[in-house]
DNA sequence: CGCACATTTGATCCTGGTCAAAAGGCGTGG
DNA sequence: CCACGCCTTTTGACCAGGATCAAATGTGCG
């Protein structure tokens, strides 16, 4: 067998990301219910979770491993226009189709519901409907961000900018590293991370050995990276490094 | 007097967007108390309506005239990250600032709320916060599809889609144009226009000196835009022209 | 009419794309 | 354990699309 997947938790109480994911604001007797409705399913590398334009049934929570939300021109030119990460929600309510492809980027799991499933409780809890509210807000901000790294930002600036974003999801999530250095592990082939930061791959690759020959960042491997200190990271992203205070 | 702006409606009933802003789900009872609630406020073109990372006093609805969400950098460079069009909704609940400006690009008359009492009308109407999420749901297809156009379109691509994009949000309030042509107001200036689509002010004309020999749009003003042949425009933004059947 | 500002046009430069080849990783099988 | 082949990543040489700098033209308003 190719690859061993993580036993998925078998209740709402052992899962990984129960605090931060659309779940998070139910009570008990709420979270009994979706216990009851849910399942896991698995994805390997490189297969097509949702494709874009085609019937949407599942809904779902991101549980462990990354995906890509892809949008792809007729000629083959793509752009990724999302990164779910732990705890995203993946689908929209409402809308019996999305306009991008969604890929596993890596081995993952997701935790589903039916469509109309999800669509009823969604009515039914203000809990639930506020946090997936907050969650797309969230989303939204993030793809301003964006916005801006892929309209303004030159090709070091771009991959730089992906590294902080990283950092700071990282951060968000496991509180501020203890010294002033950290570990990175990329989730992305050279290729997708291209797309994700509208380059080339040659490019990025370039901007990779520049940015480790100026020092910001040592890759210990392939995918794993040490970035000695993360003021100079958001410098060279031209990022105002917020995430250091506070 | 610079400029007189149109006077706002004075009820609810009479609103021009009432069928489809934030309030467009709600019934008569609760309208009742968002028209008690509710002020009205005009803004000049170029004033900025609220600024990036300072507290967010107010949000509301954009009733007439045109704003857009600019995220600027240290050194000047300027990303504008959404265009808002009567019936949007401006600001973000539970936060006290987002992160760009917002900038009347039109005079414009925005129906405010102040934030502590629209937050407190959200938690008690189901009808209000269903409505924000799908607004906020559409705004991040919007932005996802303008992630596509700035990071892997070419500047000729850019202009057609900024072109194509507001056909659709015509046709989608108007309806279908009787001939195959159409009439088009540009709501912004060219420099935020090249702000919208991540260009210099210099490529943007030259595109559209192009389109214009090429026969795609004729400029009848400075603003005002005649597009002989939609199907000829969305071709060249590297559109699939769903808008044309259906 | 004349001034201020927006837009267009022109000439040149440079960043990032393209095409091509080399180097590095990794799994399979001898 | 190493050799082979496949695929990913890096490096190189060259090209081109869009940026930059500069000037001309157009437009609206007092």
């Amino acid at each position: 067998m190719k690859n061993m997947l993580l036993a998925p938790p078998q209740t709402c109480g052992d899962c990984p990301i129960r605090h931060r994911a659309i779940c998070s604001k139910c009570e008990q007797d709420e979270l009994a219910v979706l216990e009851t409705l849910k399942s896991y399913k698995d994805y390997e590398r490189g297969e097509t979770i949702v494709w874009a334009e085609e019937p949407l049934t599942h809904l779902g929570t991101l549980v462990s491993g990354v995906a890509s939300l892809n949008r792809t021109l007729e000629d083959g030119r793509c752009q990724i226009v999302g990164l779910m990460l732990p705890s995203d929600f993946i689908g929209r309510p409402k809308r019996n189709s999305v306009a991008h492809d969604v890929v596993a980027a890596t081995d993952l799991t997701l935790c589903r519901f039916e469509k109309p499933v999800f669509e009823k409780l969604l009515s039914n809890s203000p809990a639930l409907l506020s946090r997936l509210l907050t969650m797309t807000s969230d989303d939204l901000d993030a793809a301003r961000d964006w916005m801006l790294l892929l309209g303004r930002k030159t090709a070091r600036e771009k991959v730089a900018g992906f590294l902080s974003m990283l950092v700071r999801r990282n951060i968000q999530h496991d509180g501020m590293p203890s010294g002033r250095g950290i570990e990175l592990s990329l989730p992305l082939t050279r290729s997708d991370l291209a797309n994700y930061i509208g380059l080339t791959i040659e490019t990025t690759s370039r901007q990779f050995t520049q940015l480790k020959q100026d020092g910001i960042i040592e890759l210990t491997s392939q995918r794993d990276i040490h970035i000695p200190n993360l003021a100079n990271l958001f410098r060279e992203a031209s990022e105002p490094d917020i995430a250091l205070n506070g």
